[in-house]
RNA sequence: GCCUCCGUAGCUCAGUGGAUAGAGCAGUGGCCUCCGGAGCCAUGUGCGCAGGUUCGAUUCCUGCCGGGGGUACCA
């Protein structure tokens, strides 16, 4: 469709000149009836109403002036209000199963980003417990959105951003060290804000084993030693998490760097340098009213701490100055309102913010049937992303987190997961390549193989045809998804490949008598298999062989 | 109050400045002599409300109604 659309773009060009029409902004789209062709062009509609000429009339001039081979497109005709409506023809149409043949795990790849560096940041959970279901559409999202960029032809960096040494670890350590003194036999006071989950008991379980009782008299001040035992349990079971869904990240970067290295230190001489803050009240101030923004804001408190402004506008600027040409953020929807002050740090500091692209996910709901699932991390009611995946598997974990767009709450029904699981979508995907491998099994056997491009001329089948349209779409798809950041959109391709499949597998016996005919339908399988194969790889699900 | 996301079929959700708005699930009725029936086919109802822009609006703009999330010298 990429190249298609391109020659058509350039013919119609070539038309417009002809008849000495001027440019126009049209679109080429694909209808949605059948009847109403592959490819069709409001080009004359537009045209009409720009020269005040009859569409019609006018499109069927532009059609007389269009110099298209019929090998490519075997029909043209003006419809509708003046539509100009195209028809591939079947020549078209078989070269493209050689073509995905030819590319196998290759086809759908482009060279869009030009082998920029792009980085992907999310996930950026702070290890004060076991990741939850939150998170996880947020880490599939993300991960997924950087095979999107990497297809589309970007050097990729996942990245994980921390912070080991805010309040909620010291909380964090303070729970842990408290759950120690319980179990050492002591009673203590267990705060109702602090984290009450199972696993800081099992943290605490661990120092007991390791130091017997010779920490019980550390005080509150004295935390160090739980909160980084807590910090390197939880943040191991996060990564375990992350690699069982099959992510991995090539950078964690820890907000104590940027204290470390002095790069806080630098973004405030900056700013003062440039009169973009200043001291008020003893904070320290960000004039974000210079950036159109509606208040200043606060970037070191009056306590001589700084708020989180100040490390996210440090770290975003570590990202320019590693040279990132496409920086890409991923946030939860309680975010939101952060990221316009962090872009205009970015402005101010002098970068191109227009580099960033900041995507905000919104919120899953996680319902036990009817019943609303309340979550919170601090009063551990909540299912975490491991139980999730135990429940109904890694495959329909990441399909069903991309399913919906992320622009939309999630309703993520256990019970229905659970007992539909086979019911649902990922599994019919599944079964459409687990088909074709058991087609070619059994071609295996009879000893039938695709042997020469020359047999494809005998698809012939509506049902051949409109299953190749869908195989011919995929690379557009791919670069659309890249382009707009869209992963749903190809669950749903997907989808529509698979039943294109299915519906051919039914209609279009493949193994027949005819051995010429079998060896075409079987290089047709080959091609379905690979667009799905592509596909399931950069949704990051499994392509079974058999289920 | 202000900002932001959402409102489309009984349910969960796609989608589009255009020609007849889709899928899955749920319901009903069909399809196995033969490549995997985890499949295929048939069947119904719908763009929250009111204006505006446009040749054309479900889509873009404004207002309203309803729901989620924000709105700190918390992150």
């Amino acid at each position: 469709m990429q190249k298609i659309e391109s020659y058509l773009q350039n013919k119609i060009q070539q038309a417009l000149e002809n008849l000495s029409l001027p440019a126009v902004d049209y679109t080429l789209s694909t209808p949605k009836i059948e009847t109403h062709g592959d490819v069709s062009t409001n080009v004359a509609l537009l045209l009409a109403n720009q020269i005040k000429q009859n569409p019609r009339q006018l499109a069927q001039k532009i059609i007389e002036n269009l110099e298209i081979e019929d090998e490519v497109f075997s029909k043209m005709e003006v419809a509708g209000p003046g539509f100009i409506n195209f028809f591939y023809s079947s020549r078209y149409l078989q070269k493209v199963v050689r073509t995905i043949l030819q590319q196998g795990r290759r086809f759908g790849r482009a060279d869009m980003g030009k082998k920029q560096k792009a980085q992907v940041e999310f996930v950026s959970a702070n290890p004060t417990g076991p990741l939850t279901i939150g998170h996880g559409r947020q880490a599939v999202i993300g991960d997924t959105i950087a095979n999107f960029l990497e297809w589309a032809g970007y050097k990729v960096t996942r990245e994980y951003y921390f912070n080991n040494a805010g309040r909620q670890m010291r909380v964090l350590g303070d729970s842990v060290r408290l759950r120690y003194k319980q179990q050492l036999g002591e009673a203590v006071d267990f705060p109702e804000d602090y984290y009450q989950g199972e696993y800081i008991n099992d943290i605490a379980k661990s120092l007991k084993d390791k130091y017997s009782n010779s920490l019980q008299q550390r005080g509150e001040q004295e935390i160090e030693i739980f909160q980084e035992a807590a910090e390197q349990v939880i943040f191991q079971d996060i990564k375990k998490t992350l690699s069982r869904m099959g992510i991995e990240f090539d950078v964690y970067y820890n907000e104590k760097d940027l204290y470390d290295n002095g790069e806080i230190e630098r973004v405030i001489q900056i700013l003062k340098e440039k009169d973009l803050a200043y001291e008020k009240e003893g904070a320290l101030w960000f004039r974000s009213t210079s950036f159109g923004l509606e208040q200043d804001r606060v970037i070191v408190k009056s306590s001589g701490e700084p708020t989180y402004r100040l490390p996210d506008m440090a770290y975003h600027r570590t990202k320019f100055e590693r040279g990132f040409d496409l920086i890409v953020d991923i946030f939860g929807a309680d975010h939101i309102a952060t990221y316009p002050d962090v872009l205009a740090g970015i402005k101010a500091l002098g970068y191109d913010e227009s580099k960033i692209k900041v995507l905000i996910h919104q919120f899953v709901t996680l319902y036990q049937g009817k019943e609303k699932v309340k979550m919170s991390t601090r009063r551990a009611n909540f299912i975490t992303l491991d139980e999730l995946m135990d429940e109904v598997g890694v495959d329909v974990t990441r399909w069903f987190f991309l399913m919906r767009s992320m622009d939309s709450h999630l309703n993520f029904d256990l019970v229905l997961a659970k007992t539909q699981s086979d019911e649902n979508p990922v599994y019919y995907n599944q079964y459409a390549h687990a088909r074709i491998c058991s087609i070619l099994r059994n071609a295996a056997e009879r000893g039938i193989t695709y042997e020469s491009p020359a047999t494809l001329k005998l698809l012939q089948d509506s049902n051949e045809f409109m299953l190749i349209k869908k195989l011919m779409d995929f690379p557009a798809m791919v670069e659309k998804c890249a382009r707009d950041f869209s992963p749903h959109l190809l669950t749903q391709y997907l989808s529509d490949l698979s039943a294109a499949f299915h519906k051919f597998y039914t209609e279009c016996w493949v193994l027949t008598t005819d051995k010429e005919l079998s060896q075409a339908r079987l290089a047709l399988c080959l091609a379905t298999k690979t667009v799905l194969a592509n596909g399931f790889s950069i949704i990051g699900v499994a392509a079974p062989e058999s289920m």
